[in-house]
DNA sequence: ACAAATTTGGACCTGCAAGTCCAGAACCGG
DNA sequence: CCGGTTCTGGACTTGCAGGTCCAAATTTGT
């Protein structure tokens, strides 16, 4: 009952999907209409509602899902091996180069200030991907620790909380200022502190 | 000719403005109607359009550039006074206890992810307030190395960069987990590695 | 090949919220 | 008080985007 997709309709619904994220990336969540997606991804009214039958809102958490988990996909496979300081910085310059790449066209921001206030699932999406990159994180710290190359009495909860702010932070003031220094400056000075600490051992 | 508000005018203008940002604090922006505004502050249709020929776009700038000073009010004296660790203490706390306090309702959250598209404008507010706010943590940081309380060889632009990033994305994560965790941890571990440096020197 | 299911297209409906308009009240200066 | 201006109220218009509906095409299982 609740399943009943072909594998057609299957690769119609993820088109659809992948359609209305570029498009919310491109434009903003309140700039895109139904009908930008129809056009955009070649679909007509009644698939979009045969697909999400709850409509926009159930589509734009569709969108969110998929989204968040590109968020994490894009680090990898750098997130999962934070096992040395080279990959450490790996990581970092990954995260730089996508985020310079991308620009202003955040899919985090649509999901947050918008998303997160129309569907009240969204905002667990969204709660969801940063325990994740947060976790992903503190797994480093713990493993940076247990070589020895981060001191022992480090709060790798506490420091991969500040880090992650910092992530954020600086994505955001990417989006609002243009420049990547915040994000650069907040990596940068947190990682470079860990290692620091390191030392001190 | 662009001057033509008698006292009476500008008190509504004003009432208008306090009301829809208290408004949208609340609900979100998007979720407020312009009747919402009219019921809430007690006008008509007439008096808005009065007001803000240009329609909703020009009440959000306004309602923006009206949130983005209270930011920084909010922090005052103390941000404009960082010239001691308990000072930096003290801004700290407010900090804590104004988003603790405010939790959800964020002006920011409202001015960035949707406003910032809207308006054109909006955009520009938001870039001004960052650079205050950073620029008030640098001459902070400037005025703690000139007393020795803060090492010399810090680079105060890219420290207050990273601080200000922690700080936003604190916020950030405040708002969709609820936690003030993030903040915390981002303050308090810049500011202390801010003061381990001293004793470098 | 055939019936039952899904998939697709697009015309149509509907409600709502922004924006228009104007007439009358309140206010201001002299 | 009185002409001009600003302020206020609210009825009306309008466009548009989300959502409904159904009939035709396609696919699926047997």
């Amino acid at each position: 009952m609740t399943r009943a997709l072909t594998r057609k309709g299957e690769a119609t619904r993820a088109r659809i999907v992948a359609g209305a994220a570029a498009e919310i990336r491109e434009r903003g969540v309140d700039e895109v209409r139904l009908e930008d997606v129809m056009a955009h991804t070649g679909t007509s009214k009644g698939q979009l509602f045969h697909y999400f039958p709850d409509g926009k809102e159930e589509l734009l958490l569709a969108v969110a899902q998929h989204e968040a988990d590109q968020v994490l996909t894009d680090q990898e496979p750098m997130l999962s091996n934070l096992t040395s300081w080279p990959a450490w910085q790996a990581w970092r310059d990954r995260l730089i180069e996508r985020y310079l790449a991308q620009g202003v066209k955040c899919p985090l921001n649509g999901l947050l200030g918008q998303t997160g206030r129309r569907a009240p699932g969204a905002q667990a999406i969204v709660t969801g991907l940063m325990w994740r990159w947060q976790e992903a994180i503190t797994v480093g710290i713990r493993h940076m620790q247990s070589t020895g190359d981060i001191a022992g009495d480090v709060d790798a909860d506490r420091a991969a909380a500040a880090l992650l702010a910092g992530i954020q932070g600086g994505v955001l003031l990417l989006l609002s200022t243009g420049k990547i220094d915040h994000l650069e400056a907040a990596l940068d000075l947190t990682i470079e502190r860990l290692r620091a600490d390191a030392r001190t051992t």
